[in-house]
DNA sequence: CGCCGACTGAACGGAACAGTTTACAATCGA
DNA sequence: TCGATTGTAAACTGTTCCGTTCAGTCGGCG
C-alpha cells in the first residue's frame, strides 16, 4: 500500500482523491463508475486519467489514504488519564465511537467487500486499523501503571478481548443498517459495559 | 424477505439457486454477471429468466435461503450439556466455527457489502443470524439451570457480551484475508478464552 | 505578446452487461 | 404417438462502463 502515485502533476490531485473517496466509500468498487467519480470530483475524466493509470490504482490510492487516517487515529489514543479504569473507559468510548461513525463504517464495509478482489487492501486495513489499535492497547496493558491494577499474562490476548468487547451487537446493527446514528449516551453505556467485563476478568484482587 | 418466487415452474429451480448462490457469494452482487451464473448453474439464461423476473429477485431469493440456513443453525444450538460451563464452551465453539467457516464468512461479506443497496437484506441477516442466536442464548442464560451458576440481571446484555467475545480478532483476520482456514485447536482455545472472561464477569461467587 | 502545461468537454471504440426473442430440441403425461 | 410443457443455444437490443482521443480553453510566466 506504499506505492506513491507516479507523479503528482497538478493542482487537482486532492480534488480527484476526495471525489473518488466519496463515491467509492458510498458505492463500493464495482458500484462506483469513473464517470460519476469525475463528475463528483468536479474534474474531467481526462484529468482523472492523467493522475491515475486506471480505476484500480485510484481505488488503491484512496484506500491507502484511509488506512493512514486509521493509523493516525489509533496512535492518538489517550492513555494518560488519572486512573486506569478511567483510561480504559476513555479508550473504549473513542474506539466504539470510531467503529460506529459513518466514516469508520464506510471503510470497514468497503474493505470487507473488496478484501477478496484486492487482498492487499484487507491486509492493509487490518494492519493499520485493528492491529495498530491492538498494539497500542497491548503496550498500555503491559505498562507498570496498568500492571499495578491489572493481572495480565498475555497483553495481546487481553487487548483482543477488550476490543472484541467494544465490537458489540451495536456495531453489527449499524453495519447491517438496523440502527441509525448512535446516541453518545448509548456509546458511553456500551463502553461502561465493556470495561466492567474486562475488569471482572483482569482486575487484581 | 418472505416474497416467494412467483411460481416454481420446473425442475431446474434448485440448480439455478445453487449456481447463483455460488457466484453471488464469491463475487458479490455487482461483481456477479447473469451470464456467469447461468453457465455456472448449467442452465440457459432463458431458463433462469423464466424462474426469476430479474437479477435482483434472484439475489434476494438466494440470500433468503441463506438466512433460513442461518436460522436453522441458530436454533440447533445445544444447551443440554451436563455442566453450564461445558455448555457455554460448546456454544462458543460452534459459534466461532460457523463465524470462521467459508460459508459463514461469505454470507457475512455479501450482506455487509449489500446492506446499503438492499436494506432488507441487512435486516434479514441480522434477524435470522445474530439476533436469533442472541435470543436462544439469552433464553438459556435466563433458565433456572444457568441462573443457579450465573448471576445475570440482563440476559440480553450478557448474551451480547458472550457473542462479542466469540467475534474476536480471529474473525477479523479471516474476513480481511489475513488468515486462512482455522485450526480446530485454535477455535477451541478461542472458545476457552471467551468462556473464561464470561464466567469472570457472570459466575456466582 | 506568445508559449506551455494543465485542464475541459465531448465524443468514441470496444467490451461487458441485463434482459428479450426466436427457432429448435428434449421430456413427459395421456 | 401426440401435444404441451420445459429447456436450450445463440443472436440481438439497448445500456453502461472503462479508457482514449482530440480540439480547444485557461492562466501563468518569460
Amino acid at each position: 500500500m506504499n506505492a506513491q502515485p507516479p507523479v503528482k502533476k497538478g493542482r487537482k490531485y486532492d480534488q480527484v482523491i476526495a471525489g473518488a473517496r466519496e463515491v467509492f466509500l458510498r458505492e463500493g468498487y464495482e458500484g462506483a463508475s469513473v464517470d460519476v467519480i469525475a463528475r463528483d470530483a468536479g474534474v474531467s475524466k481526462a484529468t482523472l486519467y492523467s493522475y491515475f493509470p486506471d480505476k484500480q490504482a485510484l481505488f488503491l490510492a484512496v484506500l491507502s489514504g484511509e488506512c493512514d487516517i486509521q493509523k493516525r487515529a489509533s496512535t492518538e489514543l489517550e492513555f494518560r488519564e488519572r486512573d486506569v479504569p478511567q483510561a480504559l473507559h476513555g479508550i473504549a468510548e473513542s474506539m466504539i465511537g470510531f467503529l460506529l461513525s459513518e466514516t469508520g463504517l464506510a471503510i470497514f464495509r468497503v474493505c470487507v467487500g473488496e478484501a477478496q478482489r484486492f487482498p492487499e487492501i484487507g491486509r492493509a486495513f487490518y494492519e493499520t486499523g485493528p492491529r495498530m489499535g491492538m498494539a497500542m492497547l497491548s503496550g498500555f496493558l503491559a505498562s507498570p501503571k496498568a500492571q499495578a491494577v491489572l493481572d495480565i499474562d498475555d497483553p495481546d490476548q487481553a487487548a483482543d478481548t477488550f476490543i472484541s468487547l467494544c465490537r458489540s451487537d451495536l456495531m453489527l446493527r449499524r453495519i447491517m443498517g438496523v440502527d441509525g446514528a448512535p446516541d453518545p449516551a448509548v456509546i458511553s453505556a456500551a463502553a461502561d459495559e465493556a470495561v466492567r467485563t474486562f475488569l471482572a476478568r483482569y482486575a487484581r484482587r
